[in-house]
DNA sequence: GCTGGCTTGTGAAAATCTTCACAAGCCAAG
DNA sequence: CTTGGCTTGTGAAGATTTTCACAAGCCAGC
């Protein structure tokens, strides 16, 4: 392979992103090396896995000794994009959308809210950290002038298919889906869904099992 | 096996949840039944998938016909723990926090948020729909007076530990955590993490991985 | 420069999850 | 009552993911 970044699996790329929270830190704590053990501990998973993990980025590992933190983190961050700013555009001014958008860890990660739309009349023209809030009626424009590669859907179910049939069709490469509902777009927009009644669910699940069993 | 509900994957967990919404939907529509392969499209998944999960806890569609609507998604709502109200206590009165406990879905799926914690002097006190935030240090008095089966962990990340291993030493069956760390518990309580940094660099990791290839 | 103690990298095995493929079975129509 | 068209339920195969186990290798100390 030629290139920085090389297919990992699903799981792993998830883990990484985990990896690389637990390394800033250990940085912070000043830690110049990490052996899988630990890594591991910290990050919830096992050291077999770590190193399967970043074996199959062909990593740089020093027996004996571990990895080393900053070279560690740095690769992290280039697997997983971000060595480089996203532009990205957020539609849905709502409880989910303005959580999002005052986190300030996103922003620091790259990831960079140049424009936010509503439908609603009394939100828009609203600023936020000084960016106005603009009409959803305009998403193609103000896809194409903050040339948006991202999408935060942050909308009602109803309203996220036509929003993000628009966005792809106007260049959007990625979506993130705050909305129940499966998206049906071209296979070359990567779409990430994010559910939380999913979430809570598999928690009421796991509770009844444990009550039934052990 | 004597208990209605068994044992299912963690994946298959997930894809009930999605057909649970699904199955609701089908319901709106007036669908009297609905073929695997229908269930899959609109859940994302495949015919033989929807097959597997749901003949796993042993089911009952008709062949040449497909699943009643009705009674399967009374069946999922079992296998869920839906079919009774989860008592729920909710830990950081923030910007998630708030999204949360005004988001009305989770309430009509019988997960009631019983109380509202928060450490910030400014907060206490306030009064959300009718719910009075209180002080944090008051938490072992405010999940046993709740009954409280489910705590959802909406602080910063330094905050979490502490709180968590309070709420599970008085008590609290199940955890979903925001904040993006891991928790240290007793294997007996269930701990569902949310972490909306991962979705967001699993996408952006996509999204470098199809410009360096197909 | 050699030794001892750790830790990586990785094939192989095990476990888990998904897809395939088709017999079994039901319904509706004639 | 029989036939035809569909769809389920499920073993088996295939794919993927995780765990195991250990040779290879590095560092520090002597
Ligand atoms: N709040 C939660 O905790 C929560 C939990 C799970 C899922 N969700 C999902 O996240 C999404 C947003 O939830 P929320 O709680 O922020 O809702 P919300 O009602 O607070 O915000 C939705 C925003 O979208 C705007 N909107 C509606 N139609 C639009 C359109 N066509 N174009 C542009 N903007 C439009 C509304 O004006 C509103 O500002 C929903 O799909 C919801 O189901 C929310
Ligand atoms: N907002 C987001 O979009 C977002 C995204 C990803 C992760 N998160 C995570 O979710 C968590 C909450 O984020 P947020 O944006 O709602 O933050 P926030 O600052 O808006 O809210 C946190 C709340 O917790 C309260 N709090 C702090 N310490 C506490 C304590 N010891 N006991 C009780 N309450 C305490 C604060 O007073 C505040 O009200 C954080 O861990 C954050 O990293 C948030």
């Amino acid at each position: 392979m030629t290139s920085l970044v090389r297919s990992v699996s699903e799981s792993t790329v998830r883990r990484l992103s985990l990896y690389l929270r637990t390394l800033e830190r250990l940085q912070a704590e000043g830690a110049e090396t990490v052996a899988s053990g630990d890594l591991a501990d910290r990050a919830g998973t096992t050291a077999a896995q770590v190193r399967k993990d970043l074996s199959s980025f062909g990593s740089f590992g020093t027996r004996g000794l571990g990895y080393r933190v900053g070279p560690l983190h740095a690769r992290i961050r280039e697997i997983l994009g971000l060595t480089r700013p996203w532009r990205v555009v957020l539609v849905g001014a709502g409880r989910i959308g303005s959580a999002l958008f005052a986190y300030p860890h996103f922003r620091e990660r790259g990831f960079r809210i140049e424009a936010i739309l509503d439908s609603d009349p009394a939100k828009i023209g609203g600023v936020w950290e000084g960016v106005t809030i603009q009409s959803a009626a305009h998403l193609e424009q103000v896809l194409a002038r903050a040339e948006a590669e991202i999408l935060i859907l942050a909308v009602p179910a109803g309203a996220a298919q036509e929003l993000a049939e628009r966005a792809a069709a106007a260049g959007v490469r990625g979506i993130l889906n705050f909305a129940p509902v499966r998206l049906r777009l071209p296979d070359e927009v990567e779409v990430n869904n994010v559910n939380l009644a999913v979430e809570l669910e598999a928690l009421s699940h796991a509770l009844v099992l444990a009550e039934v069993q052990g």
